[in-house]
DNA sequence: TCTTATTTGTTCGTATGTATT
DNA sequence: GAATACATACGAACAAATAAG
């Protein structure tokens, strides 16, 4: 097993260079790399192979290409999530949302769409609703500045929903969370699962990723003080761009041979 | 804002087939594709554009390639890593990955090294210790059968490791954390940071997966009940083969207007 | 509005290199 | 060594999106 040294291919060693001209800000955040004939010339490859070199950087996040204009430096500020501590602060949903982007000097913004689905298997599950019956969905984009950063569609049986007063998109102080806790049903335990994935096509879109990037997936249950479930919610985020926090305390641990 | 349908790339279109194929075990798990020559044939393109649409599948994980034999198909099992589920019942560390592996019905495997470390500007932060103290690391490797699937560095305070006795691979029942708490720091309280990010080539190998396909990293600082770090760890697994769960409960929500 | 130039996206045929059997 | 299989690269061509005139 000799560890012979074989040369990188041709397209990896260019997007060396250029992630680190990207690095250290030789072209820098916002701005076009040279046009792939010129990158073609510099290096002396073919334009094929300038291409695929900037696949790569795609695929990292780091650049964003518009057919036509040019490529362009992406600016990537990773947010902190800090999903245990988003609920007892009363800062829930947008409002914990906000705070974690303005401890970056970023402006939050939201937008909401209310509308009806009947439940699929498996939100039927997590729900303990009948597959089929009518749910209702809050669709939310949430932004940084004007970059989108999230996606997250919640769930609620149509009955409770209604009880509860959040058939609207507005849903007054402290949101769904509190309009449930209004009615007796304010979630106090939560089931969260976090996933990676490739985006799909939408999902790309909207959050200015190429397909096929990897997302965190995080969908969340959560459930009032009887066990019962009253919301589901499905977050997707571009990959590279967040970081999830999770803090708890157990029991203290007695000695092993105790 | 017309919604025309714009024909899809050849190689995106023939990687949905095979996708397609390898998901009704057209080519079932294990086994190969036909060559590239031979799907060339079939589809009427070039072979560079097959490879092309094999190396979407290798991004997404469906396939694994190896140069001279062939392209096989991937299995991928998931497994759920229930986090702050791991510690209250004395199954930490390998015990807990057991019992997820178990639920798989699949055989766990490890490794253990344990290495002397000087603290980088990192690990000393997390643990409160001075920048190029001395820490003993426990390199683990994690296996589903014969699949590797995880990475985990361990990082105590050498001081500490060695009051607590776990210098050496072995580390008796119950694992480090037990002996943490036979001395009477037990870790009570933790705090995860999840993030989602490029496999380094190392990584990759280990994991049996192509550079650049995302990982997931779970950093975990463990805390004894006067908020000491007393360990960080390291975790890194294949995104695709993982989910993450997390529980929690929160105080009762009083009503907003009360 | 239409035309043209620029820029990236895709594909081909061909050739050569490397790893495995 | 020979055959097979995948990896990389080039030059050329055309398509599609955008920008400038």
């Amino acid at each position: 097993m000799s560890t012979i040294e074989v040369p990188r291919p041709r397209f990896a060693q260019i997007a060396d260079v250029l992630r680190d001209r990207i690095q250290r800000h030789v072209y820098a955040p916002g701005c076009p790399l040279p046009s792939e004939p010129e990158l073609s010339a510099e290096f002396s490859v073919s334009r094929v192979t300038i291409n695929r070199a900037v696949g790569l950087l795609r695929s990292e996040g780091l650049v964003r290409v518009h057919r036509g204009r040019g490529t362009f430096v992406r600016a990537i500020p990773v947010i902190t999530r800090h999903a245990t501590k988003r609920f007892g602060e009363r800062e829930q949903g947008r409002g914990a949302f906000d705070v974690e982007v303005r401890a970056l000097g970023l402006e939050p913004g939201h937008e909401v769409v209310v509308d009806r689905v009947a439940a699929s298997e498996r939100a039927a599950e997590f729900l303990g609703v009948d597959v089929g019956s009518e749910l209702v969905v809050r669709r939310r984009k949430f932004y940084a500045g004007d970059v989108p950063v999230q996606l997250a569609d919640s769930y609620l049986p149509a009955e409770l929903a209604e009880k509860a007063g959040v058939t609207e998109a507005e849903t007054g102080h402290g949101g769904t969370y509190s309009r449930l806790a209004d009615i007796g049903r304010a979630p106090v335990h939560f089931v969260e699962d976090v996933t990676c994935r490739g985006a799909t096509a939408k999902e790309a879109e909207f959050l200015d990723m190429e397909p096929n990037q990897p997302v965190l997936e995080v969908v969340l249950v959560a459930a009032d003080k009887d066990g019962q479930p009253v919301s589901l919610t499905q977050h997707v985020m571009a990959g590279q761009q967040w970081q999830l926090r999770y803090e708890w305390t157990d029991q203290v641990l007695e000695p092993a041979d105790a």
